[in-house]
DNA sequence: TGATACCTCTGATTCGTATTAGTAATACGT
DNA sequence: ACGTATTACTAATACGAATCAGAGGTATCA
């Protein structure tokens, strides 16, 4: 009978308390006593709050200028994949946790996703982002141009993970790959490995690129070699060339490269790390690697405190691009190199 | 182009384009053809957007529209918990694709978590979730009254675990818990196992129940007794007494009494399944126990499916009220009984 | 010629909330 | 009695998009 009523507005319970719409609005609002309405007022309209149920409702709010004290998440795949299980879920723990310390509702954008299994920001043109009062964005595709867009839009969002985009100055918190990479290259070095290979994939976003930064600093620092492989198959042969070529230690970018080192190694009759220390640096499963420790739910955290910050338009906490540190690596496969 | 001018509106674009707001509002949903506006006048209209870099503002037309398409997730715990990893997790994959299907984004309420960490419905006597279409409710805490109050409202929701709530007629989508604990006691039976006891905790919300009853009609067919035992500590004396019971078998609800079972075992110098076979009915990790699979990622599926069903106000689909079959547990912990 | 249909739009209104300007009523001081 | 303050509100409006009921104009037909 009622199940499809109306969901009550402010007129309805201004009409149930005898009072405007306006006095609900500044009841509501908290605007109770700096309007000079009288304790009895205030009861009488919260009363009546209750009785119908009444909850804002965000739309008009938020079209009326207001925050609605929602913060977008949108990610680039799917949030809750299966077979990333941990990947995204360490980020959102973090993420969760500061929305509910600063008391924020939390929007998982998910019918942006297009029948090919990409999401995007744009929508027949229309930013969905912006039913949030701001957006943290998490993902590892490019999107670089829907991220212009939105900068130019003037729209209120942190990027999780450093990112640079040509012509506007983006917000993010990331994690500190390139100090976090040399510091593993100067342990490598401090073991006595001479010859440190660096091997990774094809890609050229930022992660790769401060990585690889990190490498070389590294072997600058220990006035080793580098020595950089960009491929995505590691095979037997590349272990006999690599072997050849005296390298006693391989920093692999990814798990895959790495699972396909060990097997290579296999091949050869070889294991990590008595024949060759390995370092994998990013892991998205958990299976003994020696790899880095992103600090994802700082990193969740961070991203939503810097938001929040944004949204309250602190101008004194300017900076709004930070880099937590990583965790170095358990020594799981690495040794001194042989012989 | 220049980042400080005010966000374009349908209005900027009808003064640009030379046409009303009603017109732009016409050609941008693409009802051009619909209401005989000619090819020209759509063009035109369409440059103008591209020269203002139009954006529609997804408030206004909420608001205009009525719905907000956003359906809201309620855990009566934290989402993403750090320590039951996967427990929330499985249910969100399965919401989050049918979320995706049908075209709705996801609420997070986050803000509803007082200080004490417990999660409610009800603030200040206010219905937050009301700022989503429908929700999607998911926990084990009791919180019924919370749930009739909801119900009363005729606030769409969809319950994921089977609950009744005295005096209304919620929805919701269950695991058949009382059918796979049956089938569990009937393969302990076929078996050859002749007293298998059932250990629980003294909850009594459905989930508890429902396994319970399902314990008592396997006995039944099985024409076994009944050992039912209600505790939270299974020490090494239960243990003692179990077995001068002749007890080869027992079914714990949960994986603590499962770990207790072990521990208690191992200190009577026995183990599972050689001295006694041992299903865990329901477990947050994964630790090799033989326990039921519980269907979450369909759940949340169906939870949403009949959510947006009850939000499409289909009435001919009429069951909100559904189980889903569980999967049965492995054998790693099951065995004949001794000698 | 007048009636009718069709085409191409537009003015006005609506959604629910926040806010501003203002009003009516009473109190107070002189 | 008159002016000012204060209290406790309310009326009106704006936000941006969607929609409905037409308004003019032209073409067609009887």
């Amino acid at each position: 009978m009622d199940g499809q009523r109306r969901r009550a507005r402010q007129a309805d319970v201004a009409k149930l308390a005898g009072v405007s719409q306006a006095t609900v609005s500044a009841v509501i609002n908290g605007r109770g006593p700096e309007t000079g309405i009288p304790e009895q007022t205030v009861l009488r309209v919260q009363e009546a709050v209750r009785q119908l149920g009444y909850v804002a409702n965000p739309a008009a709010r938020s079209l009326r200028g207001k925050r609605n004290r929602l913060l977008g998440v949108h990610t680039f795949e799917s949030i809750f994949p299966i077979d990333q299980l941990d990947f995204y879920h360490a980020f959102l723990v973090g993420i969760e946790q500061q929305a509910i310390a600063d008391g924020y509702d939390l929007v998982l954008f998910a019918s942006t996703e297009d029948p090919d299994g990409r999401r995007r920001i744009y929508r027949d043109g229309v930013n969905r982002l912006a039913l949030a009062d701001g957006s943290v964005l998490l993902g590892v595709e490019d999107g670089s141009t829907e991220l212009a867009k939105l900068a130019a839009e003037g729209y209120p969002f942190v990027h999780i993970g450093r990112r640079t985009v040509p012509g506007s100055e983006i917000a993010w918190v990331g994690a500190d790959y390139a100090n976090a990479t040399r510091d593993i290259v100067a342990r490598l070095a401090g073991l006595g490995h001479r010859r440190i290979a660096y091997v990774t994939g094809p890609d050229r976003m930022e992660v790769f690129l401060d990585k690889e930064a990190g490498y070389r600093s590294g072997c600058a620092d220990a006035g080793l070699p580098e020595l950089m492989y960009v491929t995505s198959q590691l095979d037997p042969a590349w272990v006999d060339a690599a072997h050849a070529g005296g390298v006693t230690a391989v920093l692999a970018e990814n798990d895959v490269l790495g699972r396909q080192l060990v097997a290579a190694l296999a091949e050869r009759g070889m294991s990590a790390p008595a024949d060759m220390s390995l370092v994998v640096l990013v892991t998205m499963t958990e299976d003994g690697w020696s790899s880095l420790r992103i600090p994802r739910d700082e990193m969740g955290r961070g991203a939503v405190k810097m938001l929040t910050q944004i949204l309250g338009g602190d101008p004194a906490l300017g900076e709004h691009q930070r880099l937590l540190p990583c965790g170095l690596p358990a020594d799981d496969m690495i040794g001194p190199p042989r012989g």
